[in-house]
DNA sequence: GGTCGCCTTTGGATCGTTCCAATACGCGGT
DNA sequence: ACCGCGTATTGGAACGATCCAAAGGCGACC
């Protein structure tokens, strides 16, 4: 590879080089059958002498597929968001797609800034989880653009391409289990932001409570922010109040960290004293002491579904769009008490750690479409959060 | 806005529908004076009535500037590079340039694959943590490519752009801090990959430990993996030994608190029993309990000063290359057991609470550089880490 | 009235690729 | 000798912007 080119390396040098056309050339970078063996081999030989580089614009311009989808992430510093960009960034990867990363920082603003940058790009497609407030608009435009868009894990228009989890089932099965250990007085945490999965989360501890006869007072459900702080401060809050609850059905795992953080200042110890539960199960879920007790839907493999859909989307854009749920998994650890002697020493019939070396076996496999597509969905659309909200 | 589109408008169209020149249209883009107010005020009148969307690519292709730089990131998860992503990414944002984003995931092969495909999309600088291995080659390639390239945190070659902190005063700073509270056998815990971070922080704990004419053997020095559970299994196999240390200096904060977690499981208490210090200052490192006693570095500044230097650096290609190194800060709380009475009660140097707070008022600050830039590095780069390494 | 300069505007060439219709070529069959 | 056919290759016209040299219009000044 020459040393000091300040001029760029085109087809046609190459072409020349290789004593062939430019067309020829182009043929050989698109894999064409149609190029005999040895002019392709010959053109490949001329393309590494010269020290070319593919320039995907100047393809794109004319062939309007730029082999790259965006991906616009509500909160990149949350850690569920941080592992679902693993899954998928790694699945467009394996896919020759690269990925146009943008970081909305639940900013309604950033959001319309970004997906407007990313048309300008020209980017085949987009993956966009939406932040709070997102309009179902938003969605029918990018629709009459006709630019192939998938929502994750929130859902904002039924009459596009998403891939979540069932959330509403998550949260019941978590609940229940709490029920089940004994618990009367649950509360939930967190959930501040208007999105379809704060109301399914709720959802879903609702219909337990309900389903077993159990008072669902409001002031059992504080709504608050996602962040550990905020989680430690809704705890001692409750535990402030007359009769507090025994257990608390988290809105996620940060905020249910952040609980635990709370019980501590108390001189509480969750799994003994208070029943803890999260969802998302990200990594650091496993690690905790106590173990946290949580819901899991597998944020690798969600990332690349959500890559799998878009690129079939991107395939044939004019199918009926597809809802992917995948189905959450209960892994129970110490912190909800039902493991290790704690709280009443209920047998469980989900032993986590079995559950977990499942979950990293399928996460390591090779590449392919894992996810389970279900009909009966958990969301609701139209309603609470419609346009404007 | 018409709705069905199917045919994409152009400079062209704009400037029929104006009645002006393609090339008038181009200037108004440009935001150029020389175009009449009046002329202005029509031509952007058209755009908006034909619904006109900016074609990235077409331009670059002429004009050879993109606007839009890469940020390879060696592990998005960990939660560091999260928040060092959020600042870069919003300093960008500002400076109305966009980000293509790309995770390494510690991967040689995947950094060298992405940074191809950062060619091919003519972005106009790089971003580069690089991850463990990388050859100053591919920085010197890079280079001679003409491809304007900042490194982050790990330094790889002298001979380019560097953002990082000083984390030999870093890691000395912590240590003393132990030193002084009356800790003679000190570990330090983490740092397994051969990257200039590990060596300058492992040797910033040697300096200290030295200075005070402490042993430093060997097995005091722990390299593990950057996880939870590698920490918690590190101090575990310390425990285990005749003589314990009684503190420990972790590579970074994750590490910190699985030192944390393997502490419980042997039922001492960070603070109290044994002194722990992280490195970074992450966002839960204050939630912790007991709150993290570490070494800050400002994440979400050091991100925004990388994009401040590629953006300069974008502009004046050909001056010699810059060294940004911050100046990290001990922030003590209550893991090293200085404060709230834990292990000996002496009175400390540094309100943890009070230079946290100082510190996210910057943060919030306005976007400018505000960086230090040090002539006298802590880095010391051709050795240990060379070629090949 | 001609010329100079200033402010605006413009046409054409160009960037590096893909697409398409056309061609060159070898070869067996009539 | 000519045709038909399949395989391999090619030149020219896009794609949608920017750049540049040049020109049009209009006062002002000599």
């Amino acid at each position: 590879m020459p040393g000091g080119h300040n001029q760029t390396v085109t087809l046609e040098d190459v072409a020349r080089h290789a004593g062939v056309s430019r067309s020829t050339v182009s043929l050989v970078l698109g894999g064409s059958r149609l190029v005999a063996r040895a002019t392709r081999e010959r053109v490949s030989a001329s393309m590494k002498a010269l020290g070319y580089v593919y320039n995907r614009n100047a393809a794109l311009l004319r062939s309007h597929r730029s082999r790259t989808v965006g991906l616009l992430l509500c909160q990149i510093t949350e850690p569920f968001y941080a592992e679902l960009t693993d899954g998928l960034d790694a699945a467009l990867d394996h896919a020759g797609c690269g990925a146009f990363l943008a970081n909305a920082a639940e900013s309604l603003d950033r959001q319309t800034r970004f997906i407007e940058r990313m048309r300008e790009h020209h980017v085949d497609g987009l993956v966009l989880c939406p932040v709070e407030g997102t309009s179902p608009r938003t969605i029918e435009q990018l629709r009459a653009w006709r630019l192939p868009c998938v929502q994750a894990l929130r859902l904002v228009s039924a009459d596009a391409d998403f891939v979540g989890t069932d959330n509403r089932a998550g949260t019941d099965a978590a609940t229940t289990h709490l029920i089940g250990l004994g618990h009367r007085r649950i509360a939930f945490i967190g959930g501040l932001r208007r999105t379809s999965v704060s109301r399914d989360r709720i959802g879903g501890y609702r219909d337990a409570m309900r389903r077993h006869g159990l008072e669902i007072s409001n002031d059992l459900v504080i709504r608050c922010a996602s962040t550990r702080r905020a989680g430690a401060e809704a705890v001692a809050m409750l535990l402030d109040r007359g009769e507090p609850p025994t257990a608390a059905v988290c809105y996620n795992d940060v905020v249910a960290f952040g609980v635990m953080f709370g019980l501590h200042d108390r001189g509480l110890r969750p799994g003994r004293d208070f029943a803890v539960v999260g969802f998302d199960d990200i990594d650091e879920a496993e690690m905790w002491r106590p173990g946290l007790t949580t819901v899991a839907i597998d944020s690798r493999q969600l990332g690349r579904a959500a890559a799998d859909l878009l690129l079939q989307r991107i395939a044939a854009p004019d199918e009926a769009p597809t809802l992917y749920l995948t189905t959450p998994r209960l892994i129970v650890r110490e912190s909800c008490g039902a493991r290790s002697g704690g709280m009443d020493g209920r047998a469980i019939a989900t032993d986590g750690r079995e559950a977990r070396a499942h979950r990293r076996g399928r996460t390591d496999d090779a590449h392919s479409p894992r996810y389970e597509a279900r009909e009966e969905s958990s969301c609701h659309w139209p309603g609470e959060f419609g346009p404007g909200s």
